[in-house]
DNA sequence: TATTGTTATACTCTATAACTATA
DNA sequence: TATAGTTATAGAGTATAACAATA
């Protein structure tokens, strides 16, 4: 007789907290992405406008560290913010290999609408949570970041 | 004067939960799949063998659908877990159209090392966090999950 | 000599259409 | 006609090397 299957079992992988937490990301970015699709945007390209509206002035190199990107993968991001006319790219005076980065009003504009909309669709999947257990999550995943900050030391 | 920016913030991303997740996510899945290529293994053909062993005679599309990967993306990691003789893939008597996948004993055996391994690199992320932390987060995690299948119905 | 941004390129992961062999 | 597995292919996302301009 040929083994058969008639429910998969995922147990030993549910054992594993990354497994949950990779399934859940999953869910996350594809809900993400399709709120922010209404704004033409992708996480990427939405994290990489919320960090220049957040910090004026900021450096391509500075934005590439913060999204944990590589300089040459953030320059299409850039291009396309900037066709947009959602943000500027001025030569930076005292260093001219630098370019500043700034968002316009547009930019503003749109990154507070997707922000709102983003804001609520995070709202309506952790809605089940409550705010002491989100922030223990919140603890939580700080600290296993934090580790592989030591861990490269 | 042109604005510049000293230290760069993401505050406005960290009120996001799904932000936290997906930074811990990636320091994660760096961390196992560093463990995993102790093994010859990547997190999705590890998923695989962990699921053909739990799950002998498993048909590559019930492996398929298990791990939200599409047909034609797992033939390339099948061929490789049987070419190095992990896994056998027999045809099914009863319908020829479908293959069997088992473990073979080597295939156990190696799963079963890279389970320790892995289990012991989720203990050293995880060991600031108690068990009952985890298991509320665990729980949170598959409140999300569950609500995309929700969402699809 | 080192750094900023750029180009070219490659590798992985994922998604779709179309094929074959079976049912 | 429908399904299981396959092939070919294309699109994201990400990584490295090498270049021009500037420091």
């Amino acid at each position: 007789m040929q083994p058969q299957i008639d429910k998969v079992s995922d147990a030993p992988l549910r054992e594993f907290v990354g497994y949950h937490i990779k399934r859940a990301f999953n869910v996350i970015q594809a809900d993400l992405n399709d709120v922010l699709s209404r704004f033409d945007l992708r996480m990427i390209s939405y994290s990489a406008l919320v960090l220049i509206v957040e910090n004026p002035g900021i450096r391509q190199s500075q934005l590439a560290t913060a999204l944990a990107i590589e300089r040459p993968n953030l320059v299409v991001i850039i291009d396309e913010l900037e066709k947009r006319e959602l943000i500027t790219r001025d030569r930076l005076l005292t260093d001219r290999r630098a370019y500043l980065l700034q968002a316009t009003l547009a930019g503003r504009r749109l990154c507070d609408k997707a922000a709102t909309a983003v804001g609520a669709h995070e709202e309506a999947l952790f809605e089940e949570i409550d705010k002491d257990t989100r922030s223990s999550i919140v603890d939580a995943l700080n600290r296993i970041e934090a580790k592989s900050r030591e861990d490269r030391s």
